[in-house]
DNA sequence: AAAAATATTTAGATCAGACTAAATTTTTAA
DNA sequence: TTAAAAATTTAGTCTGATCTAAATATTTTT
């Protein structure tokens, strides 16, 4: 059954969510997820609850079938795919692809998107460092913890970040963190819980709500 | 003003039928283009008019304005930028590419369009030999005959097809015949009008049907 | 130049997706 | 454990793009 645009975004709303929280999905955080009211919202998981994509049961929220987390992760692979083409090949900064990938994730072409896969030799991460499904959607997801929770003095690379608002990502570009930096932490201050660290060669301090939200690897 | 995805269909249909005949473009003539009932053509006509996209009146028809044609362009460019890029990096044939593009067509980045351009190094013609409009949404047109006006005995290079259907194309890819194959008349067969022709290095018989589809530059 | 055929437009309906305002349910706090 | 607050759903409306059927205009044919 073909999916609309509206109900792939929907869908891939429900998906987030989702991960970044334990249980059934809430009407509310799907309408500030995709910009709607609440109401349009219901309608929407009724929609796709007769279409047997999530289950859904009246004031309780959505959880994806087994079909809506396949459509959804069809629609995350094509996304993360387009932001590794945009940067990879067509000088796109990393902030800059979200907004362009947002409209590339609707194309509907198997063939397109195992063909861009291929091209891009088969990439694992996007410019973000999320996992990107493979073509039997299924991705790798390594163990990962945020900067504020790695210890003192221990060296860490930057595999990721939680906000991917292209202000925040401007700002590391400033501060020159980016995928792939070597990070350490060489002291916690206890007074206003900022952080010194040492990002590749250069030390700097950056305040806990930065560290919350950069991804390291031990 | 931002068009839907629908009105960006209208104005390229519009576009089309009025590269291949002369005066205002008819309202069936745009209804078997789209795919749609006339009716639904009349109401958008005048949504379209009411943009200042085409001049319509009443029974009359449509015609581009400054600002249609150019809304038109920046498709098409889109458009056959893709095409080519799905030829040249993706594996597509010249026959799988536009169903593909029709979607690509419509994605709104500036940016995107202009990066793409670049990698594929600033191409001038498309898979099927079309003409890609440039930044400035001018593109050269040379100037380019039928196969059936193509003299006899005098080579000429194939530069285009009139018909795009994939039909054709892929009975092309099986007689060998190309964009850049240089094809020759040998004979003219008066009785059923078909023609003996010399395609690179193998000679072979086409009907009149299929000669008149063959753009060649002389 | 009138009749017939064709093309075009109007009027009114439908459908998906979204909205507002009001009603209902669930959750939180007193 | 009830009252207040928050979340969710329902009912009804709107918009854009489409459709069918009927009305009207234009073109073609006799």
């Amino acid at each position: 059954m073909m999916q609309t645009l509206s109900t792939e975004d929907y869908l891939k709303a429900i998906y987030h969510v989702s991960q970044s929280s334990s249980g059934a999905v809430a009407t509310t955080s799907i309408a500030k997820q995709i910009g709607a009211k609440p109401s349009s919202v219901t309608d929407m998981f009724k929609k796709l609850s007769d279409q047997n994509l999530v289950k859904y049961q009246k004031y309780q929220g959505v959880s994806l079938t087994n079909e809506g987390v396949k459509t959804a992760l069809r629609i995350v692979r094509k996304h993360r795919l387009w932001e590794s083409f945009l940067v990879s090949h067509l000088n796109f900064n990393w902030d800059e692809v979200h907004q362009v990938a947002e409209q590339l994730e609707h194309i509907q072409s198997e063939k397109l998107t195992n063909e861009l896969e291929r091209f891009l030799d088969y990439p694992t991460h996007d410019p973000h460092g999320d996992p990107i499904p493979n073509r039997a959607l299924f991705m790798k997801t390594y163990s990962k913890i945020l900067l504020t929770e790695l210890p003192l003095n221990k060296e860490g690379v930057c595999i990721g970040v939680k906000d991917n608002s292209s202000g925040f990502l401007r700002y590391l570009d400033r501060r020159q963190i980016g995928i792939g930096t070597t990070l350490q932490v060489l002291h916690r201050e206890d007074f206003d819980d900022s952080l010194h660290i040492q990002a590749g060669k250069s030390t700097l301090m950056i305040t806990k709500k930065t560290a919350e939200n950069i991804y390291v690897k031990p």
